[in-house]
DNA sequence: CTCCGGGGTGAAAACGTTTTGCTACCGTAC
DNA sequence: GTACGGTAGCAAAACGTTTTCACCCCGGAG
């Protein structure tokens, strides 16, 4: 037992076959995988023969063949950025929980926003013969390459909102109504100069556009002075804060901040200036992270849906791979409640 | 190509295979699956030639085929309570770098701590053929069991510190010097009535034996009056904390949490109190969530290496898995560095 | 000329399932 | 007595690799 070391030490001894239990019960191995799979009628009599060795021998199927004949492997990639990020956590446990209950199960790849990793990954989601893939890489640099790779496999991708890739359904957090939302309560509460702390600067994003709106709609001006970008870190929430606050005749009375952490950022900065949020300074992040309610005050913000973004994407996968969906690309935008706490 | 969409969309229509490689190169399979995995010696004009024709075809190994073939799937598990817990995702992605670099894939299981389902993913990863799974499941209910499912699969257990289960490795933080540290600190910050507020009842946790074991040295008496327990929440915390101060006269200086949100809710309730933290009361926590820096004072704390848990129990699995180690099971505990902020 | 040794390659048997034809049997209807 | 329909079950061919033998050929030694 320990004398073959040379390799490995043998992972799985002798584990029992189908053909064991065929043999042991009598019948052929054919019968076996039909009491199992129950894909053919077989009688009673004898299913109960079968079963009785089954439980008997503690018979287990062996996936890996199973899935090398069915060319089916019960199990689903996603690759994220980083799931150490709360938000791709979350996402996963939504999928998670969306196949789980079909007998899928999770198989996660980081790629670190790389791109070669993104591509290396998904060609190992494809070599292990994985049922589907959901792609929450930020870049959408890489999809479900048409190439000689991988033609047919269901595809899902997050939020990358990219061209569309036909057979690969797209879900998205609703992050114009959301910002939209976000812009309109600080105005009902008063505020009349409303300033912006965006992402770094290729701009024009969907959260910039909820912002403009609520601002027509009430026949506020846009102005250029107080959109500002930030970098999506606590630090350049700061920064861009400071910024805005540097000419004291015209500051703003509210600040929408395009994430949490820029949010929390503009927050510090706020009291760095011996000033209150929200009596001075109204501030609303995105995202609700768990600092959302640790920091102080607690941060009035947009959820953003991360659970629900990752059980629609397991949704949408498991009717492609269950053949119940074949049309054309699905894309569904979930929405970004308003949770209201005390910055704004 | 869209008649027959009855049961599935036909994943993978027409994947290339070792053989058609083969047959175009003019050699045989053998020889192709030779020059791939460099076992035997190919000669270079072979070796060319095949290598060409796999570029032209885009040919790329089915991993599937080869696990049943070698009984090796390259993937390992990991089973844990919850994904979303910052915890259990750092975890993860230390283990995932570890393993990454030999080629091996994570399979992630959440338990949600219940042992049922713990039980179901051992099953469900020794039926996938996984060559190792690292148990993080709190409860370490469920090993890797000894009975008919699966004798040799490597296995590393997180923490749970029970019973030695021969052939699993064990890797845990060090609780004690880490609380111990924490203690020692305040105690040189000149605290003299140091509380704690553990977890739920039944203790006599590692956490709490740094606490007593750094009073002893110091000469301190420990009261039973200053122990309290929490629940692991801020709420708890908070709980414990106001009745830590209930009996004015008796108040603690000091107070050592056996976790960060426990510790962050005590903050609310000093300031709820009016007082100021660290200057009327040190707290000190545990783990170093991500708000601990949120939290206004900054925690100190003492850091839980998730991370390096997760990519030293990588490691112990590879070592296994690779035959490069057999012996009886190891125990590897890290430690847990006390980071000092503000809050003590 | 024969024998040997070694470099280079192939045929075929695994690995453990699922699935496709068949066959064998039994009873009933003609 | 033959035909027929339905039920139960089996043999064997997949699935795409890896691996064990065994083979062939060629050059050099005897």
């Amino acid at each position: 037992m320990s004398d073959k070391r040379s390799p490995a030490p043998a992972p799985d001894e002798n584990r029992v076959t189908l053909v064991q239990v065929a043999k042991l019960a009598g019948v052929s191995p054919t019968t076996v995988s039909h009491v199992l799979s129950g894909k053919r009628w077989v009688a009673e009599a004898t299913q109960e023969t079968v079963r009785s060795v089954i439980r008997e021998l503690g018979y287990r199927p062996n996936n890996v063949a199973r899935s090398l004949r069915t060319r089916r492997s019960r199990m689903v990639a996603v690759v994220v950025p980083d799931i150490t990020n709360t938000f791709y956590a979350v996402l996963t446990r939504g999928l998670a929980d969306a196949v789980d209950g079909a007998g899928y199960g999770t198989y996660v790849c980081n790629t670190d926003g790389n791109p070669e990793r993104e591509d290396a990954f998904l060609a190992d989601v494809l070599d292990r013969g994985a049922d589907g893939v959901v792609m929450a890489a930020g870049r959408t640099a890489a999809q479900p390459r048409t190439g000689p790779a991988g033609p047919g496999l269901p595809a899902v991708r997050v939020g990358g909102s990219r061209d569309d890739e036909p057979h690969a359904d797209l879900v998205m957090p609703d992050d114009t109504v959301g910002s939209h939302a976000a812009v309109s309560h600080l105005i009902r509460r008063g505020a009349r100069r409303i300033a912006i702390i965006e992402g770094p600067l290729p701009a024009g994003s969907a959260r910039e556009e909820g912002y403009r709106q609520a601002l027509a709609e009430n026949g506020l001006p846009v102005e250029p002075e107080l959109m500002v970008h930030g970098d999506w870190t606590r630090p350049g929430g700061r920064r861009a804060m400071h910024l805005l606050m540097s000419a004291p005749e015209r500051r703003p009375d509210a600040v929408f901040c395009a994430n949490d952490l820029t949010a929390i950022g503009a927050i510090d900065a706020v009291h760095e200036l011996r000033l209150r949020v929200p009596d001075d300074i109204a501030i609303v992040g995105f995202d609700d992270v768990d600092a959302a309610t640790i920091v102080n005050p607690p941060l009035t913000t947009v959820r953003n849906p991360a659970y629900d973004i990752g059980r629609t994407a397991g949704e949408l996968l498991l009717s492609r791979m269950a053949g119940t969906y074949d049309g054309e690309s699905r894309k569904v935008v979930l929405p970004c409640p308003l949770v209201v706490r005390e910055s704004a």
